[in-house]
This record gives C-alpha cells, structure tokens and sequence, in this order.
DNA sequence: CCTACCGATCGGTAGG
DNA sequence: CCTACCGATCGGTAGG
C-alpha cells in the first residue's frame, strides 16, 4: 500500500466507528466527521454504508483464506499446521486494527448475496481446519477428541484479544502466543497433579 | 417464574431479535409485531427500548455473580472451582435462550450510569476468578501461567456455544462439556509424542 | 391496547 | 467537496 487513498482511510476510519459503537449505530454522518468532510461527500468515494462493511469483511476473509491455502498444502506436520494457524488467528486479533473485530462482530449485517458468499469462505476455511486436526488425529499425534469442537473453542478462545488492544503495554504478542498454546496443546493442569474423579 | 407476566414476554422476544439483528437494528415496530401488539402499546409494559437491554444484561450479570460467591467462597480446590465455574459458562452459553449473546455482544449498547456498574459487575467477576486461578498456581495444582491470560482464554473459547444452539441435536451439552474440560485441563497433544521445537 | 401523530434523524441524491 | 434537500423510518407520546 504506497498511498492511502480517501476510501482507503474513509474504510479504516468506518472500521474504528464500527468496532466502537456497532455497525447499525454508526451513521455516514459520524463517519464523515471522522474524516472531516459532509456526509454528503463521502459518496464521492464509496458507494454506500453497506460497501464499506462488505470491503471490511472481504479483505480480512481473503487474509485468512489464502494464508489457509498455504498451510493446507505444505508439507508439515498437523500440529505444526495447527500452531501456525493459532499463532495467525493470535497474530491478527492481537493487531491493533478494528478489522478484526468488525468481521467477527458485524458479518450479520451484510445483505445477500454476500452474507452467503461470506458464510461460504467460512465454511470452506472450518472444513480445511477441521480436516487438519482430523489428520493430527488419525497419525496419533492429537487425542481422540471431536475436531469441530477443538476447533471452534481454538478459534473462540483467542477473540479477547481483539478488546484488549488498548493493554498491550502490559505483555507483548509473543508471551500471549506462548501462554495460549501451551495451554491448548498440554492444558493448565501439573502433570504430577491427579485430578479426574 | 410461576406466570409469565406480558413484560416478561416482550423481553424474552426482545432478546431473540437482539441476538438476531443486534440491539440497534431492532426497531420496537420488529419487537411489537413478534409480541402482536402495535408499537406504541409496548409502552404500557416498559419504560423504553433501553430498559430491555438493561433487564437482559443485569438478569444475567447477577446469575453469574451469585453463582461466582458460592464458589468462590466454598471449600473446593481451585481446579475443583474453576471446573465448576467452566461448566457454569457452557451450560449458559449452550441453552438456547438468547440472554447470554444479547448480554456478551450488546452491552456496549447501555449508556450511563448503568454501563459502568456493568462493567464494575464483570470486573469483580473477572477478579475473583483470575484469584482462584492463582490460588491453584499457589498450590502447584496449575501450572504457573499468566492467570489473567488463562482466564480471558478460558471464558473466550466457551462462546461459540451461543451460536450453536440450533444444533444442539449432533451432540448433548455433557459430550461438549467433557471435550472442552479435557482440551483446557490437559491439552490436546497425545503424551507419547514429543512437539516442542 | 389502539389510532394518530410528533420531532429527530437516517442513508442517500441532485446539482453545482 | 459543498448546500440543500428527499422519503422513510426511528423511539416515543397524547388521548382515548
């Protein structure tokens, strides 16, 4: 990205708005005082309230979806797979960007048919995901556990880090990287520590 | 609840389109005409849209606080609490009622001064729990982690239950419990084999 | 619980 | 990029 253009920072400054107050409570007239021009104006540069959201959703999507594409087809180990997938999902919900949290949060506002062409990406991307950890499974690497549920509770649990962007003062993004995959790949409890009942 | 008064029922299916649409998106014409009354009949039941909101978010607030005193102050170890505690969350993110998406997605929605007595409510919460994980890393039951990370993890990766309650049929709430149990407590790597690089 | 209606504000357009 | 303005719809009230 060598220059920023006007709908290149009416998108980033609607995503800020977006993240803070809702989609649906965000006005073009807010957003236009962001950016400082009328509300008016912005329809110079985008083609309505609802493209914005779309572009917002689609750019992340596409991240998420190409990054999957690369990992799928190497050559590495489904565990291997699966922390560079955690450690991507870490690596863009930690980010400052509202972007993040606005596809998350927001994604129900979208019209067809890009609500069902978005859903889609989402499947295909639980499919690919789910399939790794089914692998990791089958060579013996990973318990014998349900891997839809592994994955959603995976992809759940690293969401507070997108509300916690205003924090990361306190520890960096390699020490949470750490703390949340030790915890997913050996749990929390000492191995000297009986606990079943 | 032996009589579900008309107020009861408009905040049940308040809670329904919130999750559905989000609080913003919801007009009180949606509301009235789920609860089968015209809109400005709604107001012989409540006060305004925003009471709703906050009735949701409080109901549920103080079940998860008074729940939170009688662990917290209970003779049980930590990892027998913080157990407890776990199932709480499934178990309320899991039914299908909609109160706990209204009330994890929408709060942001209340205004003052009951946004900030909100939020105090969820910092106690947090600060108790984030006490009992300590409390276990103390006792060397749990490993010593970063409590406030494993926390907000912990709490995060519950979540998606909230939009899972259409399928609730493939598996019960107890196989999801114990699959997300054995996933925090010790982790999903099989013990023979060795990951760490 | 309804009809009738309010002031405010919404997303967006016309025309320059 | 602005002024001026649009039809629609919002949360809520008056009065019965």
């Amino acid at each position: 990205m060598i220059k920023k253009s006007k709908k290149h920072i009416i998108i980033e400054e609607a995503a800020r708005l977006f993240r803070e107050k809702g989609y649906s409570a965000t006005t073009m007239r807010d957003l236009a005082a962001q950016v400082g021009m009328e509300a008016a104006s912005l329809y110079n540069h985008i083609k309505s309230k609802e493209e914005i959201l779309n572009e917002i959703c689609f750019s992340l999507a596409r991240t998420y979806s190409s990054k999957m594409q690369e990992v799928y087809y190497s050559d590495y180990t489904p565990i291997s797979k699966i922390k560079k997938l955690i450690a991507l999902h870490i690596q863009i919900n930690s980010m400052s960007s509202p972007l993040a949290t606005v596809m998350n949060d927001e994604w129900k506002h979208l019209t067809e048919p890009c609500k069902t062409e978005f859903l889609d990406m989402r499947k295909k991307y639980e499919y690919q995901f789910i399939d790794i950890i089914q692998q990791g499974i089958d060579k013996g690497e990973i318990k014998n556990m349900n891997p839809r549920i592994a994955l959603y509770t995976l992809l759940s649990s690293v969401r507070w880090l997108q509300h916690w962007y205003h924090a990361n003062q306190e520890h960096n993004v390699n020490d949470i990287k750490k703390n949340i995959m030790e915890l997913f790949l050996s749990g929390m409890i000492e191995n000297q520590y009986e606990w079943k009942n």
